[in-house]
RNA sequence: CGGGGCGUGGCUCAGCUGGUAGAGCGCUCGCUUCGGGUGCGAGAGAUCGUGAGUUCAAAUCUCACCGCCCCGACCA
């Protein structure tokens, strides 16, 4: 730390350099020399236990909301024909510069050295997915085709690569771990429905699961899914103002079915290519999760995805203090199984208990019941709280004091449930109040320069009317970007009507959002 | 691929003008301590990114290569 202008840590994002810390307990990004020394794979992250029970929690909760909308799970294999690949031109054109390609199926010892089998070249390069629209359309093709086989609402949990130039901690990891929904439906109207449908599905996942507050909106031609005639979006902000797109829903027409030549035959008896849509949302969910909670003192997680939502700490002098503390943080901890709360006891001897506050704290554990001498007596137990809602100008002390409480034991244990409902509450609820204290309705670009330049910036509602072309000097003066066309229910009273383009000039209909983003 | 910055115990780094390795954290053991990061002592752990060159002598100087990080093009 002696000299930062040397070293540049890897500035992963919105998060203090303790909760960057400890978010190692939850994920690694391995290093291309730490894999191995000449290896080729970089950038990639390495999920620990307690990480994937986290991605677990998200996985469970979305698949409950994907089930209850009618889709089902299925796998589609990881290979993808290079052939296969071509079919769509927008779609291959998009991903071409970030494949990751298989061309040989044997390896060989020559001189030594392990090398490909230059005999075992495959005729025809096998193109690691870095999504799966291709190959399962190839396979829908042999699914479909009646109006009675529809729709097919088919979702996959799976990997994939993505050979991105520059990878990014949490956000953007060369493999990254995903759901991909893939529906084929009969007419325009109920893909469209669709499309709209899942994007509802994450955004009330990310703000009922991930306490995440998030805009819902089109995205630009632009910034359009490499297909797709319509990609939606879920844009959430992290701690310093950027936005991060969430989640995507994109309707794609008939060109998929068009590429893999999907036809099914309707009521009339005639042939029709049907309609698609695809879905996803990535393990990138895991870093937004980070990025918004995290305060200096580590991570702060929400109860509905806490791996430990509850920890245990004893406090004993004596071995029979230890004895006796251990004995009744036990019965604590089955009580509170009892009760469906994951919970985890820290009866390591030799650690002091401040330390292992800190430690737990700082892995963004919710709650924590403290179980000493002193409870054992007066048959108590003290609850602490990760954090608690913010009072403005309240010393550090006095808040450290409001987090902890001391409670007859029923009523302690009784509390718990209800407490850890609570802060998942005020956690969303502290992210859209710092949201909404960095949002602003501008309408002069200079007002727009100001936020941008030197107010540290945040969500900009400005109307819009401008070209491309136009766009692309915005990002360059500002290094921002339109986010999203937000649906009209998406936007604040105060920025609701028509304006003027913030640069042009020209009429504009309605605002969109403005921000720099990850 | 272009422009910058760097490679030294697990981590963060020190080691200036050459004399062949240090600290803090972490880890292990012992005592001490334990309701917000105890204190003390002992110990394990590094072929200084790789290769060549200069030199009696290279972590240190030269060159090449490899790798990482930051910025740009790409992107969930």
């Amino acid at each position: 730390m002696n000299k930062p202008e040397n070293k540049q840590k890897t500035e992963a994002a919105a998060v203090t350099p303790r909760a960057q810390d400890y978010s190692q307990w939850y994920l690694d990004v391995i290093s291309n020399a730490k894999l191995a020394e000449h290896s080729s794979v970089r950038g990639c992250m390495v999920i620990r236990p307690h990480g994937y029970a986290i991605w677990e929690k998200m996985q469970r909760e979305l698949d409950d909301r994907f089930k209850a909308t009618g889709h089902e799970n299925a796998y589609f294999p990881l290979f993808i024909p290079l052939s296969f690949f071509s079919r769509e031109e927008k779609h291959s054109a998009g991903f071409a510069k970030e494949c990751a390609v298989v061309t040989h199926h044997r390896l060989k010892s020559v001189n030594g050295e392990i090398v490909p089998d230059p005999d075992s070249k495959l005729e025809e390069p096998l193109v690691v997915r870095p999504t799966s629209e291709t190959i399962i359309w190839a396979q829908y093709k042999n699914w479909i085709q009646s109006y009675r086989d529809l729709p097919l609402l088919i979702n996959q949990w799976a990997n994939v690569v993505r050979w991105e130039m520059r990878t990014r901690l949490f956000l953007r990891t060369a493999e990254f771990l995903w759901q991909e929904g893939h529906t084929a439906h009969a007419t325009e109207a109920e893909a469209l429905e669709e499309t709209w449908r899942m994007l509802d599905v994450y955004a009330d996942f990310a703000e009922n699961v991930m306490a995440v507050p998030v805009i819902k909106g089109r995205k630009t031609e632009g910034e359009r899914f490499a297909g797709a005639l319509e990609t939606l979006a879920i844009e959430g902000m992290m701690q310093d103002g950027k936005a991060l797109q969430m989640g995507t829903s994109h309707y794609l027409g008939q060109n998929f079915s068009k590429g893999a030549d999907v036809k099914f035959q309707n009521k009339s008896g005639q042939l029709e290519y049907v309609y698609a849509t695809s879905w996803g949302v990535s393990t990138r969910l895991v870093g937004a999760l980070i990025m918004t909670h995290s305060d200096d003192a580590g991570l702060v997680l929400p109860p509905k995805l806490a791996p430990i939502q509850v920890i245990v700490i004893p406090i004993f002098k004596t071995e029979e203090e230890r004895v006796r503390t251990v004995e009744e943080a036990k019965k604590v901890l089955a009580e509170l199984k009892a009760l469906g709360v994951a919970v985890r006891l820290d009866d390591r001897d030799g650690i002091m208990p401040g330390a292992k506050y800190y430690e737990w704290e700082g892995k963004g554990v919710p709650l924590r019941i403290e179980v000493g001498p002193k409870d054992l007596e007066k048959g108590s137990l003290c609850i602490a709280r990760r954090f608690v809602p913010e009072i403005k100008g309240e010393a550090p002390d006095a808040q450290r004091r409001r987090r902890k409480s001391f409670l007859p034991r029923a009523e302690a244990i009784a509390s718990i449930v209800p407490t850890l409902g609570a802060m998942q509450q005020e956690l969303l609820e502290r992210a859209r109040a710092l949201r909404s204290d960095r949002t602003r309705v501008l309408d002069k670009i200079e007002d727009y320069e100001k936020f941008f330049k030197g107010e540290g910036g945040g969500f900009a509602w400005v109307h819009w009317a401008g070209s491309a072309e136009q766009e692309e000097e915005m990002a360059k003066r500002f290094e921002t970007s339109i986010r999203c066309i937000p649906f009209e229910d998406q936007i604040p009273a105060e920025a609701k009507g028509e304006g003027l383009c913030i640069l042009t000039g020209k009429p504009s209909k309605q605002r969109v959002l403005m921000s720099k983003s990850y």
